[in-house]
DNA sequence: CTTTCATCTCAATGTATCTTGAGACATTAA
DNA sequence: TTAATGTCTCAAGATACATTGAGATGAAAG
C-alpha cells in the first residue's frame, strides 16, 4: 500500500455511510451481502447506494460478484490490513509511543495474539 | 474513539497535504515543528498550509502552541494509535484475517513486540 | 416475449472542500 | 514607537462530493 493507494482507501472510508458498509461487510463475511440488504440496513436509495459501493470498490475495500439478479459485495480483508499496516509504518517510524497502544486493544478483540513473526 | 470522532480523523487524513504533515510531525517527535518549518518541507503558502493545520487540529490529529514568534505544531499519538485501534476493533470482529496481517507488519517496524496483554 | 425484480447510469442540484491573494494580528528587535 | 517576522483570517473562485429522481440494463419467471 503506497500513499496514493492509503489516501484513496482513507477518502472512501472518511464517510458515514460508507464506513458503515464496510463493517458491515467486513462482519458479513467473505460471502458478503446482496446489494439491496446492504441498502436496506443502511436505509439508502438505490442510486445512493450504487454511488457508495462504486466507489468503495474503485478504493479496492469491497469487491462485487453477479449472483443471479443480485450482486453481492464482500469486503477485501487485505486491503483494510494494508491501510493498517500502512498506518502502523507511518507512525511508527521511531516512535513506538504511537501504535504500542494500538497493538494492545488488539488484545481485546477476537484475533490470535499471533506470535511476532521476525 | 467514537465512529464521529473516527469519521473526522479519517477525513483529515485522507488529504495529500494533510497525511504528509501528520507523518512528518510524528517523526518529527514530541516538540513538534514551527509552522513556518512544515510549510518550507511542504510547499505550502502560508493560507493554505494554515487551513489544514487548522482542520487537522479540529479533527484532534495535532496540537498547537506559541514558542515566540513561530506556533509548533506536534502530532497527538494518542489519536492515531486511537484510529488505527478504531479500525482494528472494526475488523476484527469475528475476523482475525484482517487485523493478522497488520498485526504481522508491527514486527517490522519499531515497536516492541508487547506481550499480549489480557 | 413480456413482466418483474435487482441494480446501475445519468443529469441536475446543493453543499463542502481546496487554493489563492490581500490583509490583519501577535511577537520580537531596533 | 517603528519595523520586521511568523502566522492567522477572510473573501472569492474553482473543483470535488453527496443526494435525488428518472430511466436504462441485465437476469429470471410466467
Amino acid at each position: 500500500m503506497d500513499e496514493t493507494q492509503a489516501l484513496d482507501a482513507l477518502g472512501a472510508l472518511a464517510q458515514e455511510t460508507r464506513l458503515r458498509i464496510v463493517r458491515l461487510l467486513v462482519t458479513a463475511g467473505p460471502d458478503g451481502m446482496a446489494a439491496g440488504a446492504i441498502g436496506e440496513a443502511m436505509g439508502a436509495t438505490s442510486s445512493r447506494l450504487s454511488f457508495h459501493l462504486t466507489h468503495l470498490e474503485a478504493a479496492g475495500l469491497v469487491q462485487s460478484r453477479r449472483d443471479g439478479r443480485s450482486i453481492r459485495y464482500s469486503a477485501v480483508y487485505d486491503a483494510l490490513s494494508g491501510l493498517i499496516a500502512f498506518l502502523m509504518r507511518d507512525c511508527c517510524q521511531g516512535h513506538p509511543e504511537v501504535c504500542t497502544p494500538a497493538v494492545a486493544s488488539l488484545a481485546a478483540c477476537a484475533c490470535p495474539s499471533s506470535e511476532p513473526a521476525e
